[in-house]
DNA sequence: CTGTTAGCGCTTTCAC
DNA sequence: GTGAAAGCGCTAACAG
């Protein structure tokens, strides 16, 4: 606003422009962008006179501009809610870099957004869209019956879910197969002579939570023991309900000797609680969680779990998200990835009731 | 490719532009921008028109179009480094989550890019900033001398960094109070009778890493204990560097009490390690994090450490870049935050040696 | 109050 | 092999 000093105020970095660089080389625009763009009706010569005053000149194509013109944005949306505090879990967390990461592989930036008031979500995924802010999505934490995926899906918008759906079967999607892991859980933990072997549940809107409970019911048959419907504990992911589960555990459910958790931060809550409580784990009580985040391995005791790699889920999720948004056929866009149990010290021998 | 069909393949979603409002109102492209955008010189009776048939045809702006026009980008770049794996820290990713809380509520998406190469990370941020994704950046992990803010100052980039660095003179920070911090939890300890306390250090890259440790001097001091350098040992803020830090105490440094750890993964870790070695905390040995974490609560034992709020300091770094951004003068650009003693269970009164 | 004319910086036909 | 012209969707002058 002062005046003469205004082309110089702070924050007005001057970028080099095209057209700049076509000046300096004594060459047209067109031709200067097709040479940095190695169209293969430029001679090397030229391209090599191109780039190299590019270059000094430091000029970086205004992604921008070039986005106005080509119609698309290089970047993937990813909303977060901001009611499940922090970047939500641990696992989301671990999640959200892989996925940066193999997103910068393929040439995408990541467009994190959080949003505050759950009303308003849709809102959200239709603006970043709509205003050419993104390309595509990806959802995190998805539900049974999930808006997101309807509303997407209605419009053409491109988008991959880490997780299953009720609408699974119309979307591309990765996922752990929890149910498989969960069972597997049930197993070891039978294996190690725990018969009354509760669980403590995950959010029940999350539709993955619905998947874990029906591995956990799925283990208890093989290994044959009978489902104790007293025996599954709601809870939502936190490690505040593992704490609460556990006391309800020790309240109304005799005879209990293990405990399998909805997931990690469940897990360790429960250990937390149980410790406080005078319980040994694993000695009185074995309890087990599901991710296998990093913390996992620090906890004391350190914490069995079912493991599975943010990383490749991440990868995965890039190239097909990379896929989609390109417009390719939709080859391999349901994937189901194992989770491994890693055995740690929260679990051992059942105790003698 | 396939001819005909190409108009309509999918991923290709039709967006409502400006001059189908304009015509369907029956007015020129520059009115119907004007009455959306709320001009004064504009008939309310227009605006109302407009804004109905924009809202009835699903009309919302390109921002890209905008962005090109106006310059600005309304979007913040963080860069995190892969090399720290995950999120980094779980302090780190409730920042993040905060800060994209934050941004939203400025009307400013949060740009997540990820290095993987220590080599590229300059480039990066010169990219991002260059082809015009990001009108300014937020920096973590603040490195004693941070090429970064180097860099970014040279070039006139906004920036706000959390945490300082040896350059703070002359950039807008935030950061909390960590040497005060980490004097006041020493004292904290004194008080419980301990005298020899260690402290694992953090990365001493990281300029945050000198400050604790300066402070941890300092509290000693103040409380009028020697300041024995062999009781520093170093870190990492990783857990497995507390794991590493314990044995090392045990190994080297007789009558220890305390351990002062530097954030509270190390603690985590440390805690970890120490039950394994048969070492009861707090009883035979104190251990104390900082950050007040939230799964320091539900440690076992819950976790004594120095709290301060992601969330305070998302907001605040959001209001301060974008005030650089939107070329404000500089007034209160350099804030630092205090951290609060968290007494939980892992610490207690000095055992007799 | 509203419309006309430019132009942000780039990529693309289409000529030469 | 290279250049000229047009336009992506919007906003900012400047007229009327």
């Amino acid at each position: 606003m002062s005046g003469k000093a205004a082309d110089t105020h702070r924050g007005k970095v001057k970028r080099a422009t095209l057209a700049e660089v076509a000046n300096a080389v004594g060459l047209a625009k067109t031709t200067v962008s097709r040479a940095l763009n190695d169209y293969p009706d430029i001679s090397e010569e030229t391209k090599r006179r191109v780039r190299e005053t590019a270059g000094s000149l430091g000029y970086v194509a205004s992604s921008r501009a070039r986005q106005l013109q080509k119609g698309s944005t290089d970047a993937i949306g990813l909303v977060i809610s901001a009611a499940a505090v922090g970047l939500q879990s641990a696992y989301q967390s671990e999640f959200t870099a892989a996925l940066a990461a193999a997103l910068d592989g393929h040439g995408l930036d990541l467009l994190l957004h959080s949003v505050t008031d759950p009303v308003s979500e849709i809102d959200t995924y239709n603006r970043l869209f709509q205003q050419g802010k993104v390309d595509g999505f990806v959802l995190m934490r998805t539900r049974c019956d999930d808006e997101r995926i309807r509303f997407l899906t209605e419009r053409g918008v491109p988008f991959v879910t880490q997780g299953r759906t009720d609408q699974s079967a119309d979307h591309a999607w990765i996922d752990i197969d929890s149910q498989q892991a969960f069972s597997d859980a049930v197993e070891f933990l039978a294996g190690k002579g725990h018969r009354r072997i509760a669980m403590i549940a995950g959010d029940e809107t999350i539709y993955s939570s619905t998947l874990r409970e029906a591995g956990y019911r799925q283990g208890l048959e093989k290994a044959g023991i009978a489902v104790d419907p007293d025996l599954i504990f709601p809870g939502d992911f936190s490690a505040a309900s593992g704490r609460v589960g556990v006391k309800r555990v020790i309240d109304s459910a005799a005879g209990v000797t293990a405990i399998l958790c909805a997931n990690d931060a469940t897990a360790m809550g429960a250990i937390s609680q149980a410790v406080e409580l005078g319980i040994e784990v694993p000695s009185q009580l074995s309890v087990m969680g599901y991710d296998g985040v990093r913390m996992a391995e620090m906890f004391s005791p350190p914490l069995t779990t079912l493991s599975h790699s943010a990383a490749e889920c991440g990868e995965r999720i890039a190239s097909m998200i990379v896929g989609l948004v390109g417009g390719d056929a939709l080859t391999d866009h349901q994937v189901l990835l194992p989770a491994q149990i890693i055995e740690r010290r929260s679990t051992g021998m059942a105790a003698n009731v």
